[in-house]
RNA sequence: GGGCGAAUGGCGGAACUGGUAGACGCGUUGGACUCAAAAUCCAAUAGUAGUAAUACUGUGAGAGUUCGAUUCUCUCUUUGCCCA
C-alpha cells in the first residue's frame, strides 16, 4: 500500500491555493466578516517555533471561521524597521533594506510551507515607502490635533547602541538588546500625548470582555490611576523660596512627615548650579536608572538643603528639605513629603539620615502602644498622634477627610494622578520611519508640507558613524522649502509606532492616497481575534489602543474605538537546555543519549548536563529549526504536534517523540483513508443504514465545534485521534455505503482546520473536493437513546446501568432494586432518601 | 511587599452548569510478525490488596458547604507571571 507522501501532497495544495487565490478577501456585505490577525513577525532571518505555533493557531481559527461561512480577512505583514537590521547591516557591510527584504523573502517562503490560509495580496512591510508615507501623514495630523509635541526630557540612554530606550526596554538597569548599563541623558524628544487618553484607555478595558483578564489587569496597573492630593508646603530658609508643591496619595499621614524630598531636576535646583557638592550628587543620581524598579532597588541617597518645610496642618512642625534620587520630576511635581513610619522607601531614607520616625497609624483599636520599629507599616488601621485626625480609619476615610480639611484651609487640592507617561517616539537610529519635521536656523519647528511626503530614508548611508547615521547625511539633512534653508529632523520613529496601526492598513493595503479607506475599515474593523505573545500585553497593545483613539480624535467620521475585540495570548515553545563540561550551551543536535547518559555527540568523555526546559532562544541554543522539521515530517504533522501537547495559552514542551508520533499518525490515517475509499467505491454493502457511526460523528461535530470556539485546540487533536480509533474499529463491521460516505466527508472537514493539506487531499481523493461546509450538529440525535446511569449508594458509585433515556425516578429505582450488585448494599437496610438527576444518576441514602 | 494565575498517573494533559476522575498522546510492559532488529499490529498500564470478581485509597496539604467536590468557600504550602 502506498505511503502518504506529504511532500507532493503539500506542494500540490499550496500551489493550488496560490493559483486560485483561495484566501483573497474582499468586502461582501451579505456575509458576516471575521478579521483574524496574528502579531506580524520581525524579519530576523528565519521563522522560529514560536511563529509556527502563533500562526498555526491563527490559521486553525481562520479556516474554521471560513468553513462556517464567515467572510474572513487573514493577512500577514512584516514589522520591518528596527535595530537588528541596522546592526546586521553594519557587521556585514550591507544595506539594511537589502538585509530586511532578503529575510522577508526567506520567511515568506517558510510561512507558505506551513500551508497558512493567508491573503498574501494584502502583504505589507513597515519599511516600505508605501507604508511609512501614510504614517508620516498621520504624524502630521496628530501634530495638528495637538497630540504630538516636543520637549526636552531625561531619557534612558543606551551607550552601546547609542539610542534612547523606553522604560520597558530597560531590564534590570540594562538595555534590552545590548545589555549595556543604561544612563540618564537629557535630549529633545518627540512625544505622543498618550496621557491625554489615560482615563479613556482605562475605561475602555471594561468593554474588552474577550481579552484575558490578566492582560487587562496589567494595562490597568500600567496606566496606574491614583487618587491623592496636592499640598503646598510653606518653607523658610536662606533661599528665595516660599512654597513647595507636593503630590501624595497619603495626605492622612501628614503628621508623620519628617522630611521633604525633591527631584534633582526640581526648579529649586537652579539655586545650586554653582554648588559643586550638589553637582557631584546630581551626577551620582544619574547613575540610578529612571525606572521605578531601579529606584526601588537602588540605594536611597539625599542632599540636604538649608530649607525647612512646615506642616501645613501645624506650622510649628518643621522638617528639612532634601534632594533625593528616588524622586522623579515627572511624578507629581517632582516633590514628595516623607513619612518614614508608613512608607518603606521613606523609612530607609530616614534611617540613613537619622531623621525622626513618628508613628501615625496603628493597625487596629487594641494596639495603643503601637510604634513602628524595624520596618514601615503601610497597611490599614487607625490614625494616631495626629491631633484632629486621630481616630480616622485608614485608608479611605482618613485620606478623604484629610483632603477635605486641606481644601477647606486652601492649602491642598484633590488630584488624580496617572502613572502612564507620554510616549517618547524619537529614536536616534537610521533604520526607522523618518519624522516629517525640519528646523530653521534658530531651531524653530516646521512640518514638512504634505505634498512632499514621503520623507524617504536616504540610501547608501555610512552606518559606521557614531550615534545616529542620519546626522552625518548632510545632503539629506539640508533642505530648502519655499526658498528657505532648513535642517531635517534626524531622529526616526519608534518601531512601536509602525505596529500600532498596521492592522488598519491591512484593511486597505492597496489604497494609495491615505492610510486607510473609510469603507474598508468600517467593514473589517475591529480585529475580531488578535493572537500573539503575552510579552506585548502592555506596550504594543496599549499603543495600538491609543493610536485608534488618536485617529478618532476630532474626527466624527471615525467610528472605531478599540482595535482588538478579542485577544488571545499563546504560550511559548520550550525545550530542555544543555551544557557541556566546559559550561558551554549546546544545541539539541549536538547532544546524544548513550548508555543512560547525555553526552556531546561522538565525545563520550564530554558529559552533558540537562537543564530546565526554557523558552527556545538562540542564546541558550535550545532551538529546533522549523524548516528542518517541515522537511522531515511535513507541515501538517508539525501543525498537529504543535497543537496537540498543551493548551495553546500555556507553554508547550517540544518533544521529538511527540513530533514523530504526529507524523506516524498521519500515515495511519492515510491507510485508513485508503480502506474507506475502497469501501465507498465498491458500494456493495448489503447492510441497512447503521447509525452508530452517524451518532458518534454527530457528537464529534458538537465537541470539535465547541472546542474550536473555546480555543481548546489540544483537545481537538485528541478528538481527531478518537475519531480515528472509532473509525478504525467501525470499518471492520459492515456499514451502509451511504452512511459511511456522508460521515466520512464530515470527518474530513472536521480535520481540515488542523491538517488542511491532508484533509484536502482525502476530500479530493473521494471526489468531494468542493463540498466544504462545516457540518451542523443534528440535535435530535445528539443524545444517545441509551444512557449510562450512575448508581450511587450513600454517595458512592456502586454500579453503572445502561438503560433507555428519560427514565423517571420510579422506573430507575426498580431497576436498581432488582439488581444483584446493588442488592448486597440494600439488603436489610432502609432507604432514607433518594436523590435523582434525570438522565444522569440516582443516589440512594440508606441507614448504615 | 502587592496583584493575577496554576498544582490531576512515570510525563504532557482531559473532565459540560457540582454528578462515572485520568479522554487523547507519549513512555513503559507483555504478545504477534521476524533468523534477528527496525517498522507495523494487538493487549495492559493511578496506587494498594487479591488468581479473580471486587474492595479500599486517590486530583498539592488541611478544614468547610453538599446526598455528592478536580470543580464552590476559608487557611496553608509550592510554583509561574506581572507590578514594586
Amino acid at each position: 500500500m502506498d505511503r502518504y507522501n506529504f511532500k507532493t501532497v503539500e506542494e500540490k495544495w499550496q500551489k493550488k491555493w496560490q493559483d486560485t487565490n483561495a484566501f483573497s478577501s474582499k468586502i461582501d456585505r451579505s456575509k458576516d466578516k471575521f478579521y483574524c490577525l496574528e502579531m506580524f513577525p520581525y524579519p530576523s532571518g528565519k521563522i522560529h517555533m514560536g511563529h509556527v505555533r502563533n500562526y498555526t493557531i491563527g490559521d486553525v481559527l481562520s479556516r474554521f471561521k471560513s468553513l462556517k461561512g464567515f467572510n474572513v480577512l487573514h493577512p500577514m505583514g512584516w514589522d520591518a524597521f528596527g535595530m537588528p537590521a541596522e546592526n546586521a547591516a553594519r557587521e556585514n557591510n550591507l544595506d539594511p533594506k537589502e538585509w530586511t527584504n532578503k529575510n522577508i523573502s526567506v520567511m515568506k517562503t517558510q510561512l507558505k510551507r506551513l500551508g497558512l490560509s493567508i491573503d498574501w495580496n494584502r502583504e505589507i512591510s513597515t519599511c516600505s515607502e508605501d507604508y511609512y508615507k501614510h504614517q508620516q501623514l498621520f504624524f502630521l495630523e496628530l501634530y495638528e490635533k495637538g497630540l504630538v509635541y516636543r520637549k526636552e526630557n531625561y531619557v534612558n540612554w543606551d551607550p552601546k547602541d547609542q539610542t534612547v530606550l523606553a522604560n520597558e526596554q530597560v531590564i534590570d538597569g540594562r538595555g534590552w538588546r545590548s545589555g549595556a548599563i543604561v544612563e540618564r541623558k537629557k535630549l529633545n524628544q518627540w512625544f505622543f500625548k498618550i496621557s491625554k487618553f489615560s482615563q479613556e484607555l482605562l475605561d475602555g478595558l471594561d468593554g474588552l470582555n474577550q481579552w484575558p483578564n490578566k492582560v487587562k489587569v496589567m494595562q490597568k496597573n500600567w496606566i496606574g490611576k491614583s487618587f491623592g492630593c496636592e499640598i503646598a508646603f510653606k518653607t523658610e530658609g536662606d533661599l528665595p523660596v516660599k512654597e513647595i508643591k507636593c503630590f501624595t496619595t497619603r495626605p492622612d499621614t501628614l503628621f508623620g512627615f519628617s522630611f521633604l524630598a525633591l527631584s534633582v531636576d526640581h526648579e529649586i535646583s537652579e539655586y545650586f548650579l554653582k554648588d559643586e557638592k550638589f553637582q557631584k550628587f546630581k551626577k551620582e543620581c544619574s547613575k540610578t536608572g529612571t525606572t521605578e524598579e531601579a529606584i526601588a532597588i537602588g540605594e536611597k541617597i539625599g542632599f540636604k538643603t538649608n530649607l525647612m518645610a512646615k506642616n501645613p496642618l501645624d506650622p510649628s512642625q518643621k522638617v528639612p528639605v532634601f534632594f533625593a534620587n528616588f524622586v522623579l520630576m515627572d511624578y507629581g511635581f517632582g516633590a514628595v513629603f516623607g513619612c518614614p513610619a508608613h512608607d518603606q522607601r521613606d523609612f530607609d531614607f530616614a534611617k540613613k539620615y537619622n531623621l525622626n520616625i513618628k508613628t501615625v497609624v496603628k493597625p487596629n483599636e487594641e494596639h495603643d502602644e503601637f510604634e513602628v520599629q524595624d520596618e514601615a507599616y503601610s497597611g490599614p488601621g487607625i490614625i494616631i498622634n495626629s491631633q484632629f485626625l486621630n481616630g480616622l480609619k485608614v485608608p479611605d476615610e482618613a485620606v478623604l477627610k484629610t483632603i477635605e480639611i486641606l481644601e477647606k484651609k486652601g492649602i491642598g487640592k484633590k488630584k488624580i494622578n496617572f502613572r502612564l507617561k507620554d510616549w517618547g517616539v524619537s529614536r536616534q537610529r537610521y533604520w526607522g520611519c523618518p519624522i516629517p519635521i525640519a528646523y530653521d536656523e534658530n531651531g524653530n519647528v516646521i512640518t514638512i508640507p504634505k505634498k512632499d511626503l514621503p520623507v524617504k530614508l536616504p540610501e547608501n548611508v555610512n552606518l559606521n558613524s557614531k550615534g545616529n547615521p542620519l546626522d552625518s547625511e548632510d545632503n539629506w539633512k539640508n533642505i530648502v522649502i519655499n526658498g528657505k534653508k532648513y535642517k531635517r529632523e534626524t531622529d526616526t520613529l519608534d518601531t512601536f509606532v509602525c505596529s500600532s496601526w498596521y492592522y488598519v492598513r491591512f484593511c486597505s493595503s492597496s489604497e494609495k492616497n491615505y492610510g486607510y479607506k473609510k469603507d474598508d475599515i468600517d467593514y473589517w474593523m475591529p480585529v475580531d481575534q488578535y493572537i500573539g505573545g503575552v510579552e506585548h500585553a502592555i506596550l504594543h497593545l496599549l499603543y495600538s489602543r491609543f493610536f485608534i483613539k488618536a485617529l478618532g480624535y476630532k474626527d466624527e467620521n471615525f467610528n472605531i474605538d478599540e482595535p482588538f475585540k478579542g485577544l488571545f495570548t499563546q504560550g511559548m515553545v520550550c525545550h530542555e537546555t544543555y551544557k557541556d563540561k566546559n559550561n558551554n550551551w549546546l544545541s539539541p543536535e549536538e547532544v546524544e543519549f548513550v548508555d543512560n547518559k547525555y553526552q556531546k555527540k561522538g565525545d563520550s568523555k564530554n558529559e552533558v548536563r540537562v537543564g530546565a526546559s526554557e523558552s527556545m532562544s538562540k542564546s541558550k541554543k535550545n532551538v529546533i529549526d522549523p524548516e528542518n522539521i517541515i522537511d522531515s515530517y511535513g507541515a501538517d504533522a508539525v501543525r498537529l504536534f504543535i497543537l496537540s501537547d498543551s493548551p495553546p495559552e500555556k507553554d508547550v514542551q517540544w518533544s521529538d517523540q511527540g513530533m514523530v508520533a504526529s507524523y506516524k499518525f498521519l500515515q495511519k490515517l492515510w491507510k485508513l483513508h485508503k480502506k474507506i475509499k475502497e469501501k465507498i467505491l465498491n458500494n456493495n454493502s448489503k447492510t441497512e443504514e447503521n447509525n452508530s457511526l452517524g451518532k458518534f460523528i454527530n457528537q464529534m461535530v458538537y465537541k470539535i465545534t465547541n472546542n474550536l470556539e473555546n480555543f481548546n485546540y489540544n483537545v481537538i487533536i485528541a478528538n481527531i485521534y478518537e475519531i480515528y480509533n472509532f473509525l478504525n474499529k467501525e470499518i471492520q463491521k459492515e456499514i451502509a455505503t451511504r452512511t459511511l460516505e456522508e460521515n466520512y466527508k464530515k470527518i474530513l472537514i472536521l480535520f481540515s482546520p488542523a491538517i488542511p493539506h491532508f484533509a484536502s487531499e482525502c476530500l479530493y481523493d473521494i471526489g468531494a473536493e468542493n463540498e466544504c461546509k462545516w457540518p451542523k450538529v443534528v440535535s435530535e440525535i445528539l443524545d444517545e437513546d441509551k444512557i449510562d446511569y450512575v448508581i450511587q449508594i450513600n454517595g458512592k458509585k456502586r454500579l453503572i446501568l445502561n438503560e433507555s433515556r428519560d427514565l423517571d425516578e420510579q422506573a430507575l429505582f426498580i431497576k436498581v432494586k432488582t439488581n444483584k450488585v446493588t442488592d448486597k448494599y440494600l439488603k436489610n437496610k432502609s432507604i432514607k432518601k433518594i436523590i435523582f438527576v434525570k438522565n444522569r444518576l440516582i443516589n440512594l441514602l440508606v441507614n448504615e
